[in-house]
DNA sequence: TTCTATGCAAACGATTTGCAGGGAG
DNA sequence: CTCCCTGCAAATCGTTTGCATAGAA
């Protein structure tokens, strides 16, 4: 009745194993807590932020601690396992590095929409090309009006 | 020696005039404060942030609260005088209304680039027209490395 | 006179840090 | 055995809020 519910992947999820890989190849080490981390970031399929991840980390593993996430994500984000993107006011949410597509926040529901990858590849060659500048287009979400709150 | 520089535009600066009398048409009180606010402002090149207007207001006049600058740049913008926009983490940079234009932030430096206001207005106009999405492409920077920084 | 705007202090939310102990390699 | 990682508490940073008063209209 009142019992967890079970992971969405399992402790075997390959995408699991290759980050806690290529973790270990950096030199980082391994703990309950990356596990947890890496498990549950995996196994959600929405968009989590550092406190989000750390009240579901938590369900499970009540010991690991607030802070011990943010430097976990920390960690993972230089050893390039992770990327965050701000989705808008100070939130960011967390991603596996690689495969980051755009995102767009409503400012009247809070939904986000993904949109494609590349999307914005022809102005940031644009402004590279003109103003020598490399943009990391996909860092903040664009923020707007969704179709639906348009009224 | 030690005498406060005058301001770089004086206090019948055509724009100040224009933005207190929105101000007044719009219901708004016109006080020391935001006089002092809206003049900091103008008379200022660069990017400026809440608190870095708030320091620079209080040079002159020192009883002006950081909170007050805060309210004051809320209130200008629910009345339309200014927007802001924010530079990267956390910081927000304010701008009289209309005319901003893309900002591009430099992470090594943290120089920041003015791009052309239009340049986005392709994309943007894409995603409207793909998924109803009516995005405020100018409302964050965007965030890279400068030509200098790439070594 | 009326009601907005202000100063001040305290609250806030998200994130970071110092420190001493714990556990991975 | 060494050094990275962790828990905990306290600090920080930018911003917001509650309250009583000052002051614009």
């Amino acid at each position: 009745m009142s019992r967890v519910p079970p992971d969405r992947t399992g402790p075997d999820d390959p995408r699991l194993a290759a980050a806690l890989e290529q973790l270990r190849l950096a030199g980082g080490r391994v703990t309950r807590a990356r596990r947890a981390v890496l498990g549950t970031l995996l196994a959600e399929p929405g968009h989590l932020s550092a406190e989000d991840l750390a009240k579901r980390v938590r369900e499970r593993h009540p010991e690991v601690h607030l802070s011990t996430v943010y430097r976990t994500l920390d960690a993972f984000e230089r050893l390039g396992v992770l990327t965050h993107v701000h989705l808008g006011h100070g939130r960011a949410i967390y991603h596996l590095a690689g495969g980051v597509s755009h995102h767009a926040v409503c400012e009247s529901c809070g939904g986000v929409l993904h949109l494609p990858a590349d999307l914005l590849d022809e102005v940031r060659e644009r402004i590279e090309a003109t103003w020598g500048f490399a943009a990391d287009t996909r860092h903040f979400a664009l923020v707007g009006r969704c179709a639906a709150c348009r009224t």
